[in-house]
DNA sequence: AATAGTTATGCAAACGTTTGCATGAATTGA
DNA sequence: TCAATTCATGCAAACGTTTGCATAACTATT
């Protein structure tokens, strides 16, 4: 499609006034050296003619664009459609517009995606990596460029960068002691494959809030699933099978928690009268299910935003090393029907 | 922060090479007037050294970017986000990256998107508007200067410039045919605002498919209703007390038919026994419960899709005006559970 | 009236590309 | 051997900004 109309620039303001395009460009920043009279002369035309000026310019005589570049293994997903949302936000504040790009899952396409964004010269990248992504000298070369790179929730631990990611622990602690608070005392638990970090932090967390309580770990209450909802139905039957049932589970997830709702059901068992049950990351579909679904909120769009806010504090500093900070971000104990009767 | 190590440009190249920075532009092009060994030797060099070209420098000397601008009301919600994957897939798929920005469902912030966007030199703009938009000035403005403008879905329909669209009506007809066809005749339907596009043209398929069918049209049958769970129910709640109760229920969108569907259950009825139920959008809900809804796919990702086609169509073409053009998205009817036993 | 100081403006370079044109060298054909 | 042709490369301008420096026109101070 080709242009009918022209674009205004800075130089076709200048003739229209009889001044130089030098002129324009302070008058238009407010710069003290320009009369008050030009000044107001040349902002009225501006925007009488409905000036923008041409960021592309701008970027290449700043060496410097307000554009960050964000990676996500996959966009059509709720915690990640969030995240985006969440750094979109506190770009739109600072001024700064932000590039999607998607991995697909593939390492391949996420380095491509790196080479892209420093391409187009963005001022920062966040990053959450693609599940087949082991190593990330993509990042760190991006960094060694005076480009800063921040890393959320799907983080690789041996890359010297920002990082902001969910306390999984606490997370799994504050929901199985949620649990043991509303008088559960054999509380199974869903864990996810072991090479899994958040599996382990979960666990972890388990254990905990257990000790805590003065209740012993048995071993038979933990059943290693699959992070899905089939996954979910089948690891619960196991518990279900014990002679000594469990009067709780804690799901590793909301997909298994589910499973596990529909299952524990169908079984004719009431919840959370006969057993309660609570997930982990606050999908939308904990609201939709009958009783609603008491659940562990992992806030991507709260991520989304610390993610930006700290790119954005190292993109403005002018610190030559920058170090790399991590933070973490709280998780929320959602506190809804399938533990407390309402 | 601040650079360390400095980027590779073709004037560092050529200096290393001992050739003027237009042999290396031309070398990395290759051009057919570069001879084959400097030709080598410049690659080698440029691989060496992972250059890659400044996008910026050359969007201000070609005119134009490899941007597509996204503007839509929310990230956060799975038809969107379902609609920029669809679009960010193509638009990478034609090397092109894509900038997205959200209007909040605000009108004025729309308008500044557009500004930011064109400002940003996008080679054009894909929107969905916000509900407060009545007006697309801003958009035919883009379009007069060149830039190609596809609406999808959110459409304003004054405004002359490319759309993708659903055809609602056909949508609702195939749901209320269905239905139909599984041996319903008393079919209620939970309709929508009146002053929305979407109500009527769905209000009309359900008519036109009664009316096809040799079934009458009842006017106690369609109840209107706001678009979220919570009306549902309610809404519901006025057929269920008739005392020839429907015998279906087409609900106008899928947080509308699930909150029916919640109301039946709870009121003792069997899905889909003793009434059949369908929504609309394809939501991710609609899989969680149980039986699962029979919903009518919006194929946000097709859409997405489509919008991404249609403007690189336009963006490529050297036409001076490009006559506006408007693409139906067929919807598909997702046959599940709450219509038919499994 | 001459100098210093102030104020308002313009010039030109730079950012990293791309590309039309010019140039010089090598090759070809007679 | 000379002109014509081909080949490989460089020069310089352009894209739209920003900004250091120079300059010109005033104003104030003596």
């Amino acid at each position: 499609m080709t242009n009918i109309n022209k674009t205004p620039t800075l130089k076709i303001i200048a003739e229209i006034i009889g001044c130089s395009a030098s002129t324009v460009s302070r008058a238009l920043q407010d710069h003290p050296g320009i009369s008050q009279d030009t000044k107001k002369r040349i902002c009225e035309m501006a925007k009488k003619m409905d000036y923008s000026p041409d960021s592309v310019a701008r970027s290449l005589q700043k060496k410097s664009t307000t554009t960050i570049g964000v990676i996500v293994p996959e966009i059509r997903h709720d915690f990640f459609s969030s995240a985006i949302d969440g750094i979109e936000d506190r770009a739109y504040q600072a001024g700064y517009t932000i590039i999607v790009s998607k991995s697909n899952e593939d390492y391949n396409r996420e380095v491509l995606n790196t080479r892209s964004l420093t391409s187009n010269r963005v001022a920062g990248i966040i990053a959450s990596v693609a599940q087949t992504t082991r190593d990330g000298q993509h990042f760190l070369a991006i960094r060694k460029r005076g480009i800063p790179v921040v890393l959320f929730d799907r983080v690789l631990e041996d890359v010297d960068v920002s990082k902001v990611i969910v306390d999984d622990y606490v997370g799994a602690y504050n929901s199985v002691k949620h649990l043991i608070d509303c008088g559960c005392i054999r509380i199974g638990h869903l864990s996810g494959p072991k090479h899994l970090k958040i599996s382990n932090a979960r666990l972890r967390g388990y254990k905990a809030a257990l000790e805590n309580a003065g209740i012993g770990y048995d071993d038979n209450l933990v059943v290693t699933v699959e992070l899905d909802e089939k996954h979910g139905m089948e690891g619960v039957r196991q518990l279900l099978n014990l002679e000594n049932k469990p009067d709780a589970i804690f799901a590793i997830n909301d997909p298994v928690a589910v499973g596990a709702h529909k299952e524990i059901q169908s079984q004719g068992y009431i919840i959370p009268d006969d057993i309660s049950i609570t997930g982990f990351s606050n999908n939308p579909i904990t609201e939709m299910i009958e009783p609603q679904l008491t659940t562990v909120d992992q806030h991507g769009y709260k991520m989304g935003q610390m993610a930006a806010e700290l790119i954005l504090d190292e993109i403005n500093s002018d610190q030559v090393d920058w170090a790399p900070e991590t933070r973490i971000v709280e998780t929320e104990l959602i506190i809804r029907g399938s533990t407390v009767k309402n």
